[in-house]
RNA sequence: GGGAGGGUAAUCUAGCAUGGAAGGAUCCUCGCUUUGGAAGCGAGAUGUCGGGAGUUCAAAUCUCCUCUCUCCCA
């Protein structure tokens, strides 16, 4: 065996995820390269082949979901001229100041009238909605599309999390009644918790948003808050009740069967994929490198030969031969480079590969294989004759050991208060804080301004499942509680 | 939104105070040797010193502008 030299390079993760989240994220993107932040416009990156394999299957995944749930694609022009994006007043108002203009064009220079790059697509859509929906029958009517989105960002950029361009999927829907679109609403947020949860691993909860905290024109906005352990919160999809602030400046009315014109109840859909990606990584990696799920892992199975002079022949013809019998189930990767065994062991580790394959002269003598589990580590040595079996249960059941490791009972995060200086102490030790407050309507910012500055923590709103709290008064204010609200840092 | 610190080869960096031939390590390529948790030796290739302007006989180094990255606070 090689020796170990003192000042061998260190391929894998050399930062300590709790102790320096900022810079084991910073490393494990470089690392296991994931993107690359060498392009040299602020907000822009390139997303390479590891993490753009994972995130397209992330969207055929939830492409496939919205799709099952009636949903139809289709594909937009990225461009939004200015006449069509200031006819909501509201929306106008949220999104003006990160939206990039298009001003001049070609040698003829500069346009009759700006042109937006998409900073969300409600205003590029609807106009078409309005030609498309004509009576009750083109109802429901549901859309989405796939696309990147830009947004001038003042906040600092992170690859994935936060950027001026970023990926995504919205989904646009439009009803004959308010009843018929808070269904909808409702499914959206099951679609979430069936992706995010089940498919991804990221632990979520619903709030009903505040109104100074809702999409800019939207009646209510009900988002996904990731519970990150640490008692910070992060945003995740929000779908929205758009009631008929859009279908009235854009014309969307239809037909009813009473042969009178109304105007379509709308909502929609958010999910960032580029943002979940990011808070998957972040949130089940550890200081190894990446944990991924099973179904995303551009490669699955890595199988490592561990060559010893002389025996090298049997060996190798050993993992071509297993190799062979599961590469038409799975991806897998034979990694038969110089590489010296523990330095891919540490690499593919750092990439997230879940099940490692190593084969040696000795397994080849007593008719077996070592395969080590990435999440956990455990090590099993299988005979020849049950590899298959034993590959088939364990891939089927290793997402849902990882969503049994990570999930967190929000229950157990919160800390219910009833006073300012006990929701201070509370938010400083993680927690994340239920109490009473005086109202979610614009006349309870005042008090929101003071959590914010007091309390170093933001109202993420009125949890949508069942509220088991009460209280009798706000914790700012001291009046009488409109509502139980959900206070926490957040990312 | 506010503050601080960076940018020299693909990566990490020395050099900058006091202007005068850009140095090392890693990666990469080739050869030999090795391989059950980060191997060794030898040879080789790689630089608009982030960009622009200014000062100077002379700028990685001084001045100004700009782009970009990192971290912290609201």
């Amino acid at each position: 065996m090689a020796k170990k030299k003192k000042d061998a390079p260190i391929t894998g993760i050399t930062v300590s995820k709790e102790e320096d989240f900022s810079g084991w994220y910073t490393e494990i993107i470089n690392k296991a390269e994931l993107a690359d932040i060498r392009y040299n416009i602020k907000g822009f990156v390139c997303y390479r082949p590891w993490a753009t394999i994972s995130i397209k299957r992330m969207y055929k995944k939830y492409e496939e979901l919205l799709e099952k749930n009636g949903h139809l694609p289709l594909t937009m022009p990225s461009l939004i001229p200015e006449s069509n994006l200031m006819l909501e007043a509201d929306h106008v108002e949220g999104f003006a100041p990160e939206v990039f203009w298009v001003t001049e064009a070609g040698s003829s220079g500069s346009l009759n009238e700006r042109l937006a790059l998409r900073p969300t697509s409600e205003t590029a859509l609807y106009p078409m909605y309005s030609y498309w929906i004509r009576s009750y029958k083109d109802l429901p009517f549901k859309r989405y599309l796939s696309c990147q989105v830009w947004r001038y960002e003042g906040k600092m950029t992170r690859p994935f999390f936060r950027g001026r361009e970023f990926h995504w999927i919205e989904a646009h829907d439009c009803f004959g009644s308010e009843e018929e679109a808070m269904k909808q609403v409702h499914q959206d947020m099951e679609m979430t918790y069936q992706m995010l949860q089940d498919k991804f691993a990221i632990p979520i909860i619903f709030f009903q948003r505040p109104k100074w905290d809702k999409f800019a024109g939207s009646v209510n906005t009900y988002a996904a808050d990731a519970l990150m352990g640490s008692g910070k919160v992060l945003q995740l999809p929000s779908t929205h009740f758009l009631g008929q602030n859009f279908s009235k400046p854009f014309n969307v009315k239809f037909v009813d069967k009473d042969g009178t014109e109304k105007y379509c109840y709308q909502t929609c859909y958010g999910p960032a994929i580029s943002r979940i990606y990011g808070a998957m990584i972040a949130y089940l990696g550890d200081d190894k490198g990446l944990i991924l799920p099973f179904d995303l892992a551009p490669i699955q199975i890595v199988i490592v030969p561990i060559l010893i002079k002389g025996k090298e022949k049997i060996v190798l013809e050993k993992c071509k031969e297993v190799y062979e019998t599961i590469r038409d189930k799975y991806i897998v990767k034979l990694d038969d480079s110089d590489e010296s065994p523990g330095s891919k062991f540490y690499y593919w580790e750092m990439k997230g590969v879940p099940f490692r394959i190593e084969i040696g002269p000795k397994d080849v003598a007593n008719n077996q294989i070592v395969i080590v589990k990435r999440h956990d580590g455990q090590k099993f040595n299988i005979k020849n004759e049950e590899i298959e079996s034993f590959i088939e249960n364990m891939a089927e059941n290793y997402t849902k050991e990882i969503k049994e490791k990570k999930m967190l009972d929000f229950e157990s995060q919160i800390e219910l208060c009833y006073e300012k200086d006990s929701a201070m102490e509370a938010i400083e030790n993680g927690k994340i804080v239920c109490c009473g407050f005086c109202s979610i309507d614009n006349k309870g910012y005042r008090c929101a301004e003071v959590v914010e500055k007091e309390i170093g923590a933001f109202v993420r709103g009125k949890r949508v499942d069942e509220e088991k709290h009460e209280f009798a008064s706000c914790i700012i204010c001291g009046e009488p509680a409109s509502c139980t609200v959900y206070l926490a840092k957040s990312y």
